[in-house]
DNA sequence: CCGCTCCGCAACGAT
DNA sequence: TGCGGAGCGG
């Protein structure tokens, strides 16, 4: 146990503090995984079966890297571990106990696209405008019910909600929820909140499954906690009602997910399910320079849910955080390029010591191309990922129609691809045979000529022989998933298809398709202990739970900046970070401010973007960028408006880089006067309070704000007095006095009318000048 | 039924 | 801009 000598004090107890409830509050750097792994090592070593230990993380990712860490720690035995998402294990406890529920353990798991896809095709059948009743509304108010545990029926019951769907003009929606559910059963799938409302269900109705994992689970990990939902929360919470050993890790500080149901009442209610619950808090943080960690904390000091610790580090100081500031989004990608090449050189590092952290996966563009521009290798996590692309997600449709012929949008998307002539016609005539003779579809497609002779007859029938066929392969033949698998894309065309497009999509599609193959040889290869491991059904199994975790470039190059979105970034550290885009409507973003909560969430967001850097840290942001091919005006720096001068007085740690000869068309951020831009702010503060004290509503206080959409581009560089201008909202004016102060530009004008005067804030071009 | 064109609309996050 | 869905002619 030569480890714990590597351990700080309250790592150490939180290592051995095996027995009972145990909450660790983990700081952003303070060893949060080590104290799992090593908690884990500890546990085995104590004699405990790694079968009796459940770890779960948040993402595939995260349990894969913990996996190999673990073993490495006690070799081998680690394998045994039940460690992986919610998601997964939760999928796999369903597998052998989601008979008791009606599903087969073969059942399909639909994603999102499916979820939607099927919510339309339920809206069309009902004859509802898919206007107003739009699959990602209806997806998402489903999702938001069963992460309360509200079932169809019970929403069907509660009025409170159906008062609410009634206010959003979707009264309709409970019948909805209802019918979808109904269409998931029938197909024998479940969505992605399926598998957590399931399990609750499973262990509310079946004591006896529920005892039996109560009895299996002896110590329970919880990773990431205040990202737990209730629905989460509670299926942890019974499994752990036996032996009483939960162990959950967490930073409330860094809970990001409220939007998907992560709630840090769980960590309340925590507290109350376990009275005796012991507590150990990691302040020390390892990762980052004071200047970081001090910038870090004074983000989210005044966050009002919170609890409190103080995080500290023993690091050097470090070098100020610098803040870049460019015209347009473009630049900005081209700066950030140009200082991340400079500091590579300067600095003797490597691509993978810099990331670039974003709040969307749309602002990547400018990136990228600048990257590309200097020869700058980057890769892309996030965004379309790889199990996403649509010829890999036709080839997957194909292997869950063969493991589940009730999958009923595996059906749909496999019916005709490739192009066999069986149209929307076709289909809904087979729909209604189907529903007409109480039958699944697929009962009609393979004794097609029972039922119809038409045109098809024979079409459609060569393809329920081709299902028949790949069934046989993995039924009577027992076939393993790569011989399945590589069999399928060959005999259904798909391969040859693709093969014969030409164009470089249909080039890459098929080294796609081929990758897949490739990635399902290896999963074969990596299972070689039990035959039922090699299946197709279980590579599905795998796979539909994967998302962003595709492996790097196997070809070895793997020296590459890494570009991802800050909610990507959790859990990661480099040595040099860009936090980019930090401006208005961006970060935070526009939609996150309408309430309170949420611009809390913002600030956590911060934080984590903050202390993902161990040594440099560099924030940036644009005047305008580009949307929708679009140049967009924004009102820049609001943000940092709201953090300075106020933040940087007291984390006296941000540098605003030096006055020297600007790039072209580039405006560094100069030095200007400390004195906080009154707009806004009419209470002139002196700490950080001010950060926290704004209200996140608009606010309107001495000066009038115009949201940036409302202003016409134009340059106001060239704004003079006594110019007569025109305001998208306010209409002409005559401009009385112009306030420059850096970069700051502020105007008077006297505005033609009732509106009279207004102050505006020029930072960018808002006004058009007549 | 297929394929082409036009149109509308797009926003974050992860499993 | 760029995608997917709808609608229409062949």
């Amino acid at each position: 146990m030569d480890y714990l000598k590597g351990l700080n004090e309250p790592q150490r107890e939180a290592v051995q503090h095996i027995d009972g409830p145990l909450m660790i509050i983990a700081g952003a750097g303070s060893g949060k995984t080590r104290v799992l792994t090593y908690r884990t090592a500890y546990l085995i070593e104590k004699g405990v079966d790694p079968f009796q230990i459940l770890l779960l993380t948040f993402t595939n990712k995260a349990a894969g890297e913990m996996r190999q860490r673990i073993e490495n720690a006690v070799g081998n035995d680690g394998k045994n571990l039940w460690m992986g998402t919610f998601h997964s294990v939760f999928a796999k406890i369903l597998r052998f106990d989601g008979k008791h529920l009606g599903y087969t353990s073969d059942f399909s798991i639909y994603d999102t696209d499916d979820s939607k896809s099927l919510i339309r095709a339920i809206v069309k059948e009902r004859g509802l405008d898919d206007k107003v009743y739009k699959a990602n509304v209806i997806y998402n108010r489903i999702s938001g019910a069963k992460n309360r545990l509200i079932g169809p029926d019970e929403y069907l019951n509660n009025s409170v909600i159906a008062a609410d769907d009634t206010a959003a003009k979707l009264p309709e929606m409970g019948k909805l929820y209802k019918l979808y559910t109904l269409r998931c059963f029938q197909a024998n799938a479940m969505d992605f909140d399926d598998l957590l409302y399931n399990t609750n269900i499973l262990f509310r109705d079946h004591p006896a499954v529920l005892d039996k994992y109560q009895r299996k689970f002896k110590y329970i990990m919880v990773d990431e906690f205040q990202d737990t939902n209730i629905s989460q929360y509670l299926i942890v919470k019974k499994l752990s009602e036996l032996s009483k050993n939960l162990c959950v890790v967490g930073d409330d500080a860094q809970s990001i997910y409220a939007f998907r149901g992560a709630s840090i009442d769980n960590i309340l209610n925590l507290e109350k399910d376990y009275p005796n619950m012991a507590t150990i808090k990691l302040e020390q943080n390892y990762r980052s320079t004071k200047n970081i960690v001090e910038a870090a904390n004074s983000i989210i000091a005044k966050n009002k849910n919170q609890l409190k610790k103080k995080v500290f580090t023993e690091n050097e100081v470090g070098s100020l955080i610098e803040l870049i500031k460019a015209s347009s989004d473009n630049e900005e990608g081209r700066l950030i390029a140009t200082h991340l090449f400079e500091s590579k050189m300067a600095h003797g590092l490597r691509n993978t010591d810099f990331a670039i952290l974003y709040r969307t996966n749309a602002q990547s563009r400018a990136f990228e191309e600048s990257l590309r521009k200097l020869n700058i290798k980057y890769r892309i996590i996030g965004g379309l990922s790889f199990y996403q692309r649509r010829e890999v997600k036709d080839l997957l449709a194909y292997f869950r129609f063969v493991v589940n012929q009730k999958d009923e949008e595996a059906f749909k998307r496999i019916i005709n691809l490739p192009k066999r002539g069986i149209g929307d016609t076709t289909i809904a005539k087979i729909a209604v045979t189907a529903s007409e003779n109480q039958i699944s579809v697929w009962e009609v497609v393979s004794n097609i000529k029972q039922f119809q002779a038409g045109r098809f007859a024979d079409t459609i029938e060569g393809f329920a022989d081709l299902i028949k066929s790949f069934k046989i392969m993995v039924e009577v033949n027992k076939k393993d998933a790569y011989e399945v698998a590589a069999h399928i894309a060959k005999a259904s065309g798909l391969l040859r298809e693709l093969h014969e497009d030409k164009t470089v999509e249909g080039l890459s599609r098929y080294e796609n398709v081929q990758e897949l193959l490739n990635s399902i040889k290896q999963f074969v290869d990596d299972n070689e202990v039990e035959e039922e491991d090699k299946s197709l059904s279980s590579f599905l199994q795998t796979v539909s739970l994967l998302t962003t975790a595709d492996s790097d470039d196997p070809d070895g190059d793997n020296d590459r900046v890494t570009l991802m979105t800050i909610h990507g970034a959790k859990g990661l550290e480099f040595n040099h970070v860009y936090v980019v885009g930090m401006e208005e409507d961006l970060f935070p973003s526009q939609m996150m401010l309408q309430s309170r909560a949420d611009l809390e969430e913002e600030r956590r967001l911060f934080y984590v973007a903050i202390t993902r850097a161990e040594k440099k840290l560099m924030m940036s942001y644009a005047e305008s960028r580009y949307q929708y091919g679009r140049l967009k005006p924004c009102e820049p720096s609001r943000f940092l408006d709201e953090i300075d001068p106020q933040y940087l007085q007291f984390a006296k740690n941000i540098r605003r880089p030096e006055e020297k000869p600007a790039p072209q068309g580039f405006v560094r951020m100069t030095n200007r006067e400390q004195k906080a831009p009154d707009f806004g702010t009419s209470n002139k503060p002196t700490s950080t309070a001010s950060l926290i004290a704004k209200p996140a509503a608009r606010p309107v206080v001495g000066n009038t704000y115009i949201p940036s959409q409302d202003f016409v581009p134009s340059d106001t560089k060239n704004l003079v007095e006594g110019d007569r201008v025109e305001h998208l909202k306010f209409g002409f004016g005559k401009v009385k006095k112009i306030d420059i102060n850096g970069t700051d530009r502020k105007a008077v004008i006297q505005f033609e009318g009732t509106i009279g005067e207004k102050t505006l804030l020029l930072s960018f071009a808002k006004l058009r000048i007549l």
